[in-house]
DNA sequence: GGCCCGCGTTGACGCAAATCAACGCTCGGC
DNA sequence: GCCGAGCGTTGATTTGCGTCAACGCGGGCC
């Protein structure tokens, strides 16, 4: 295959194969024959820091996997207030709406790396392989049983609880069932982006973490990293309190 | 078909056919010719008011349709605080989750009839008829559209607005995409478990429900029916404000 | 029919988090 | 290397909602 033929079809060859988060991705149920097919229908786009990947109430024509990269997924009220309703890492999916409309705003947080799908072929696709929807139903659970867990964030914890909450949420992903004692997290989003996850202002994000810090439960090396040194202290303040 | 045959099957013949939330139940996928699959696979199960469904953490063995009455799932904190997560009615759908455990905690808040199947009876019905996956996945992406749209009232809004949007959820769903002017509500869930919804003290809700009535928004006849006289006046106050 | 008991409402007060404001640090551009 | 803008932190003050408390009402039960 030449260089041209590469380009014209917009993708590389195997890519599929090669891709370092399809176990985890959507792509896990296409059987490693398939590959091929998939690679028919997908294409690939780049996004620079805060872009908009696409718009709350935009026609929805594409879903998408994140192979790069961190997501934030938002809606808006009218007055400009936000709630972020999702932080997505590589592997992840978004776009898949019943109506014709996205239901949510999406973003990159970071350079951001996408791997691209009419919903049309999807479909298809969904025909020919059942597995893929078996796995796209076991991804939107999740995703329903991730969006309780933050309702009742959102509704019942301080806020004390919810940064605690936030960290071990993060700890939890980077660790993936692991049982350290201690972890390191790079948190890519602003405290902006954390303080409307949480339902809270960057003011009370910020001194939230000043005082977890006075209290040895965290480490502060940089705005962005975070190191939890004890994690069980960790959960159980964020249980107790 | 004798009583005694009636009894032993634990279902009523033609039950499923006749049943008046078929269409707006998981069950509107599947096609008549094999609504007779789907009836040996049924029981149901009454549950008085109060009564617990299942709590959060049970092993999971069944999933049911709403068939009479109101539900409310909800999640707890150690302390006993919790949130509600969502209000089910007839037609709704709980109980599908991915890990071997519920996810939530279900209770009937009125007289309740769920209609009952074993999830290995469900796993073997969505192989013989996938559209009933599509319709469950379908299912799945408005529930989870629902649940961001809760965040962002959760995380974003103030007292005021979160009854406001309740009520006009509540509206919305009894009108089913009519252009009424005005509505009655029925509120058959308490104070409390709105509260629990909303993220709110019960005593904010009733309060927020008595300055609504003097500014002439709603009207209430009783504590649990509320009238809209003026939905748009109603829906200008809800994303206004 | 009277008496609870639970639910909803109302009032007084307190507090956690929001708001308003100022300042420092870091990083990128010239 | 300097400068400015954006982000994060910290401090002072306000406020919306929670907490604590009392009371009214309606419905079920004896």
């Amino acid at each position: 295959m030449t260089d041209a033929q590469d380009r014209s079809s917009n993708t590389v060859a195997n890519a599929c194969e090669r891709c370092s988060v399809r176990h985890r991705a959507m792509c896990a149920a296409v059987d490693f024959d398939h590959l091929g097919a998939l690679e028919q229908i997908v294409s690939h786009r780049q996004f620079a820091p805060g872009q908009s990947i696409f718009d709350e109430s935009e026609p929805a024509d594409y879903v998408y996997n994140v192979s790069n990269g961190d997501v934030r997924l938002y809606k808006l009220l009218a007055d400009g207030r936000r709630q972020i309703t999702g932080f997505l890492r590589p592997g992840d999916f978004l776009g898949l709406v019943k109506q014709d409309t996205y239901a949510y705003g999406a973003e990159a947080i970071d350079a951001v790396e996408l791997c691209c799908m009419r919903i049309v072929d999807l479909e298809r696709l969904l025909r020919e392989m059942p597995a893929v929807r078996d796995r796209l139903l076991d991804m939107s659970r999740d995703e329903l049983a991730a969006a309780q867990e933050q309702m009742l964030l959102l509704g019942r914890k301080s806020a004390r609880e919810k940064v605690l909450s936030f960290l071990l949420l993060r700890a939890r992903h980077d660790l993936d069932l692991d049982e350290a004692e201690s972890a390191a997290l790079d948190l890519p989003m602003s405290r902006s982006d954390i303080a409307d996850y949480l339902g809270l202002t960057i003011e009370t994000v910020s001194r939230t973490f000043t005082s977890l810090k006075e209290e040895g439960l965290i480490d502060l090396p940089s705005a962005q990293h975070v190191v939890l040194p004890n994690i069980e202290a960790v959960e159980a303040a964020a249980s107790a309190d």
